[in-house]
DNA sequence: GACGCATACGTCACACTATGAAAATAGTG
């Protein structure tokens, strides 16, 4: 049994929850929760790590006790402390957390008072009225919680792309090492780089008499098989993602990736053409009457039909087939298009690490600038600058860019919209910026109006030149706000300002029709991975999928522009 | 529960604000 970081992490979480609705030390509960943090944020895994005879203790925020559960958990799987607050804690009454407004102190309240042990005993006592009686809780919240329950239980269960990665590339990996296999790649949603996948889709060839099914029902991580066969097998890995594996024949493969992959409106509208043509398309090949004329390649599945080969991201039927026939396929950006980032973080702030660290990474990556767009004073949380720290921290990079070679660091800020639009830095300071990025981290439940209005009076400020995370979500764990985004891409076609696809996973917006109205609109896009450390420039691939999928190129994008161009287009931005 | 100074115990990062309650909780990176 293989336990990751994340399992262990995912266990102090979930004690820490416990011990919260328990009304536990709070210091107790941080404890865990850092820990959490630490484990999580490790490269190596923790297991190995004991393996080489590494002291746990030796990480902050793991002692002796902590380390003792550790190794329990990579012995056991679980923790005796969680299976202890299990027993008292019904396991439904820690759900109630994840609904917004409810914390654990309320939580607490309702299991105590009400002996609600679940969502649906939850929902039941909204409904009968019963939940606005509590001291604490009135019609508002009651009312809250009857949509939240309705909203959570709706939920798809996809996950996010960032969390599918890495098991793909596990699968992927084992499956090439069996046998007779010849070639294994990932379709499906993930293929087409969308930003949740429901399950994972891979594709085999191999030589007759290879083991590959054996070998997949048989990986390690396999909760559960579901299906297992000749050509088709599916296992639901012990995380809950289900994972299907197809079997083709080499000649097969192109056709079987274009089906595969989808998306399936898009494979609906590709097949229309071939039936018109007298063809049939399946994941086998493409066929006349005589036989098959093609299907070893994607490129032959397309050629087929006259059409080029068409990029897996713009696979949605959405106007891609059109532009496909006319031979203007978009050339879509490219990682390596990106000249440097414009938003990331230091430890001045919440970033992990320093000014410097930020910069020579960032230089590893190949980038050529890099802004440093620390928050500001009133998101007092991650101690924000005030004008004071800001004005020191522009010296420091002054001082920096006169000894680094190869890399440049403009100046920046993460400057917060505060509620009526004005911006939390005065004029004066941020004038000594390079850029100033605006972002909303405060106040999400404004009514559509009143967000609009509020993030287009930030737009209009003097210095504003890219608009951070513009919708404000988390995947899978809060919604955008409500905003009015068409006005804001024409407020910065108007003020010539920029908006940020955050290229975070858990972020990614724009989205990606959000991407296309920009783009038409002309409005260029910042990709920015919002690094809080040095590993988390690697972020910037999920961006790039994302801006794929928003028909991006090299000439929409920001920081595809090299440092003298970039600066040209920043100053119209600095009033 | 970790940690540091000390070997038993005190301290532990922030701090403001929206919400919706009538004082307190939750949310924000």
């Amino acid at each position: 049994m293989m336990i990751r970081n994340s399992d262990i992490a995912e266990i102090f979480d979930r004690i820490a929850d416990y011990l919260e609705v328990e009304g536990d030390n709070p210091f107790k509960v941080r404890a865990y929760r850092n820990a959490s943090r630490t484990i999580r944020g490790l490269g190596p895994e923790v297991k190995e790590m004991v393996a080489g005879g590494e002291e746990l203790t030796e990480l902050p925020g793991i002692g002796k006790e902590l380390a003792a559960k550790i190794l329990e958990i990579l012995e056991t799987g679980t923790a005796q402390a969680l299976e202890k607050l299990k027993q008292n804690v019904p396991a439904g009454v820690i759900e109630m957390l994840k609904i917004p407004g409810l914390g654990p102190k309320r939580v607490s309240l309702l299991y105590h008072k009400l002996k609600i042990e679940s969502l649906a005993a939850l929902k039941e006592a909204a409904e009968a009225g019963r939940i606005q009686a509590l001291p604490g809780f009135g019609a508002k919240t009651e009312q809250h919680i009857r949509e939240a329950v309705e909203v959570l239980s709706q939920r798809p269960t996809r996950i996010s792309i960032a969390l599918a990665r890495p098991w793909v590339d596990r699968l992927l990996d084992d499956l090439r090492r069996v046998p007779g296999v010849i070639e294994a790649a990932a379709a499906g949603s993930f293929r087409r780089c969308q930003e949740t996948v429901g399950d994972i889709d891979i594709l085999v060839t191999a030589a007759e008499g290879s083991p590959v099914m054996e070998r997949f029902i048989s990986f390690e991580e396999v909760g559960q098989v579901l299906a297992q066969g000749e050509t088709k097998s599916s296992i639901v890995l012990r995380s809950g993602l289900q994972v299907d594996l197809r079997r083709v024949g080499q000649e097969n493969f192109g056709a079987a990736l274009q089906y595969f992959t989808g998306s399936q409106a898009h494979n609906i509208a590709i097949r229309r053409i071939g039936r018109q043509r007298g063809l049939k398309i399946n994941e086998y090949g493409v066929f006349t009457l005589d036989g098959k004329i093609a299907g070893e390649t994607e490129e032959s599945v397309y050629g087929a039909l006259d059409l080029p080969w068409i990029p897996p991201e713009l696979r949605e039927d959405r106007g891609e087939i059109e532009v496909a026939r006319k031979g203007r396929v978009p050339e879509l950006v490219e990682l390596s298009d990106i000249k440097g980032e414009l938003h990331s973080h230091t430890s001045a702030t919440d970033g992990r690490s320093t000014l410097e660290e930020m910069a020579l990474s960032a230089r590893r990556c190949g980038l050529k600038y890099l802004a440093v767009t620390d928050h500001s004073q009133t998101l007092r949380m991650v101690g924000g600058l005030d004008e004071r720290r800001l004005l020191a921290q522009i010296k420091e990079i002054e001082r920096l860019n006169a000894r680094l070679k190869g890399i440049r660091l403009l100046k920046g800020i993460e400057v917060e919209i505060l509620m009526d639009g004005s911006l939390d830095l005065p004029d004066p300071v941020l004038q000594q910026l390079d850029l100033v990025i605006g972002s909303v981290h405060s106040g999400f439940r404004l009514p559509a109006r009143q967000q609009t209005d509020r993030i287009l009076r930030a737009m209009d400020q003097r210095f504003f030149s890219i608009l951070g995370h513009p919708s404000g979500r988390l995947i899978n764990e809060r919604d955008a706000y409500a905003v009015d985004l068409a006005a804001v891409i024409g407020k910065a076609k108007e003020r010539g300002c920029f908006l940020e696809l955050n290229a975070n996973p858990q972020r990614l917006d724009l989205t990606d029709t959000w991407c296309q109205m920009a783009k038409e609109a002309g409005v260029l896009v910042a990709i920015n991975t919002d690094a809080h450390s040095v590993g988390e420039f690697s972020l910037l691939a999920y961006g790039i999928g994302q801006a794929r999928r928003g028909w991006l190129e090299k000439k929409d994008v920001l920081n595809t522009r090299p440092l003298n161009e970039l600066r040209t287009l920043l100053k119209r931005t600095m009033g």
